[in-house]
DNA sequence: CGGCGTTTTGAGAGAGCTCAACATCGGTGG
DNA sequence: CCACCGATGTTGAGCTCTCTCAAAACGCCG
């Protein structure tokens, strides 16, 4: 799925100008430190240039929803060269290093640089896809099947073998599950022979139909 | 919420230049009727020009997920100008009208037309916030939250007043709820005063916090 | 070795889903 | 104008499934 897609480039690296990322602004990032909250003036587009930040929304309970999990070279906060204030919390998972690319220039870029504009577009086309999916799978009720549709979408070119990012804890996060019912359900999957699970890695025993 | 983007052209009518719109091919729908299914080729971009699509995908159990609802104004397949085949299905779900830009005409224009590149990618950026919303909204779980939430984001220029596009039985699908589950929690909330219901609207009573 | 976070398993309760029956509304044709 | 029909809207009762709270084993790092 997305196998067009997927060849497109995500990094920022590969479209903006020499000239737009001299521009960039490095800054570091402790485990757990906020780049910027909901509500704050947008400041422009970020890349990722070490660890892994994660995208949330925490509604007054204190639940929070992950939108998006950015590693190094993947861009955040897109949206927001066409908004005035973020709408989501950015917070980094690990110590991480970001660029900031601000929001006149990358502006300028995009109305100046067609090459780039596609590329940045294309990018934005593919999220869009990318968040279809995922509001696809949230539609999914039992743990079971929706561990399935996770497994099936981010399977490698085997089409079997799924490599974990991060902990589970925070699979369980981004799949919209309790991390018990994750465990729990991992636990019965390996147990009837559907999955077997490594270090960082699950493999269907069947390819899904 | 999204005050900015709201303002941003949503109809093609506004981006697409004469020369795009004039090469648009004409096609009727009737109620029920399917304009394309997940993993046929792509033939470019459709604008609704009468009635309602949903763009859904199907899950093996025959469940629906409504990934998006447009109307006549708006447009769809606008991700798949970057991929060789749809990745969800399109259904009439009245009487409808679309017109069709064929991909290359669109690329091109989007490619020597920086303003409509301008116009497409903000209206993309403005698709990305609208899904991560509905994703966030996905992650609340009680009925009764959940609708707040839908009520909260919908809510018109009064910050208390929202206007039911379809039937209720549309929006239980498009919030992911059981059509029984909507009714109920919709009928508890205005016995206990929270909200008012007419013919088409939804007022709400108190302003959420 | 000690401490902390992840991983795991247990038991109970709540909430939405499912199945079912009925009411209501709008359109159609006699 | 009225009867009919299909789809929407509404309410009831039971059940399943995940969430919640709890406690313990495991792994990693200082």
């Amino acid at each position: 799925m997305h196998a067009i897609l997927r060849s497109i480039p995500v990094s920022a690296a590969d479209w903006l100008s020499a000239a737009v990322r001299a521009a960039g602004i490095e800054r570091s990032l402790r485990a757990g430190q906020t780049l910027f909250r909901a509500g704050a003036r947008t400041a422009g587009l970020y890349e990722v240039a070490k660890g892994k930040l994660r995208l949330v929304r925490v509604d007054r309970d204190g639940r929070e929803a992950v939108l998006h999990t950015a590693a190094a070279g993947d861009t955040i906060a897109e949206a927001s060269l066409f908004s005035a204030t973020y709408h989501c919390d950015a917070i980094a998972m690990t110590d991480a290093a970001v660029r900031l690319y601000p929001k006149a220039v990358v502006l300028a870029e995009l109305q100046s640089n067609p090459k780039a504009a596609q590329a940045f577009t294309a990018m934005l086309a593919h999220q869009v896809m990318t968040l279809r999916t995922r509001l696809e799978q949230r539609n999914i009720h039992s743990a079971r099947d929706r561990i399935r549709h996770y497994l099936a979408v981010n399977a490698g070119a085997d089409g079997r073998t799924v490599a974990l990012a991060g902990t589970l804890k925070e699979l369980a996060g981004e799949l919209g599950l309790t991390h018990e019912a994750l465990y729990r359900t991992l636990a019965e999957m390996a147990a009837s022979g559907e999955i077997a699970r490594r270090k960082r890695t699950i493999r269907l025993r069947k390819s899904p139909i």
